[in-house]
DNA sequence: TTGGTCATGTAAGTCGTTACATGATTGG
DNA sequence: CCAATCATGTAACGACTTACATGACCAA
């Protein structure tokens, strides 16, 4: 349920319509928790209903509307007592690892193909951790330099040294990740015999 | 959509009622793949009605049954199918690096709490995974032992080495995680001056 | 005038969580 | 005889997924 807190982080640096959050979910912290806006646009009414954004309605042309949404101040406290309170993990569920104990079930191809798929994927997830950590360096996240705008000067190292250790560790997660599946291809060439050129 | 394929694993080795396999996922396969009972039982059923499994009431004393499940061939190939499928990944959704990027909104003693959480969430599941490789090497885990009984011999050291690689992955991640989490509380110390004593 | 993007949803379904519910058997 | 453990579920709810649906605005 960290979905509202990820949209109060986006919201607390300023009014914002629900397009514009879902936007941001795809460049800022979607890259940490994603969320599709058939569950946005639904999550916003429902924290504008618990008071804890205020929601204005606008005009747009002739006939077109969209909705500014405002934190509220049960809004930032909301946020504040989540930053306070102990964090929730859910239950290990980790299909990659599950189907790795199991590997001696499946061809040397099979084998392959699959830690290749799981190097592929995280090389993916790299690309975008490392893009967010260059963007961050570069003052060239436009949610993170909204952020500064409003942010006192003495708070603006603490801001960007948080940013740059969340991402930092995701980077270092994802290269463990190919590290491992690595580790996975040389195992099955020496349990197997090595691949056959294609 | 992997608690099947989770089940199928054990089924495999031989039969065995829902009860057993839910002791199981808490002592092996949990330790990838956790499931509740409430889960295990209706999917077992279901499984049942697909063909993927054969269930064999049994008498227990005077009045009591228990339900035995076989794997039939079309539950076998299920298995072997999900092997050779392209992994799933679901998309990024990690509330401990979302509440990481916005620390500046915690006071030190709130990241702090957080993070050492964070170790101390990480340091059961090493303790549990490097639990769990001591068994492997030990041949000391019920279901890898009754897993070996029924393995031709030149797929032992395959079975047992495989094991040996999810495991291991696993105990890399906690410990990259735990790394990550001290040096947030080194990055807090230098940020925020470092802690009082209590 | 047309295609992209702005804008906002609904609906059906799956997976998982938490809590509740019940009763039999067996070993000490 | 009593506690542990064997044994099997149901019910309600919440989060997320996938697919569908609609329409306005704006720039080329």
């Amino acid at each position: 349920m960290s979905l509202r807190y990820a949209l109060l982080a986006l919201v607390r640096v300023g009014p914002q319509s629900g397009y514009e959050l879902q936007k941001q979910f795809a460049v800022s912290v979607g890259h940490v928790w994603h969320a599709p806006d058939s569950q946005i646009y639904p999550e916003l009414r429902r924290m504008e209903g618990e008071g804890l954004l205020a929601g204005e309605e606008q005009t747009r042309g002739e006939r077109g509307t969209r909705r500014l949404y405002h934190i509220t101040p049960a809004g930032e406290q909301a946020f504040l007592d989540w930053m306070a309170s102990p964090p929730d993990y859910q239950r290990v569920r980790d299909p990659a690892h599950l189907r790795a104990a199991y590997l001696e079930a499946a061809t040397p191809a099979q084998g392959r193909a699959f830690l290749r798929a799981h190097i592929a994927q995280w090389e993916g997830e790299l690309e975008q951790w490392r893009g967010e950590l260059v963007r961050i360096d570069a003052a060239d996240n436009p949610m993170l330099v909204r952020r500064l705008a409003v942010t006192a000067d003495e708070d603006r190292e603490r801001t960007i040294a948080y940013k740059r250790f969340a991402y930092e560790g995701l980077v270092e997660r994802a290269l463990g990740e190919i590290q491992w599946a690595r580790s996975g291809l040389d195992l099955i060439d020496r349990l197997e015999g090595a691949e056959e050129a294609p």
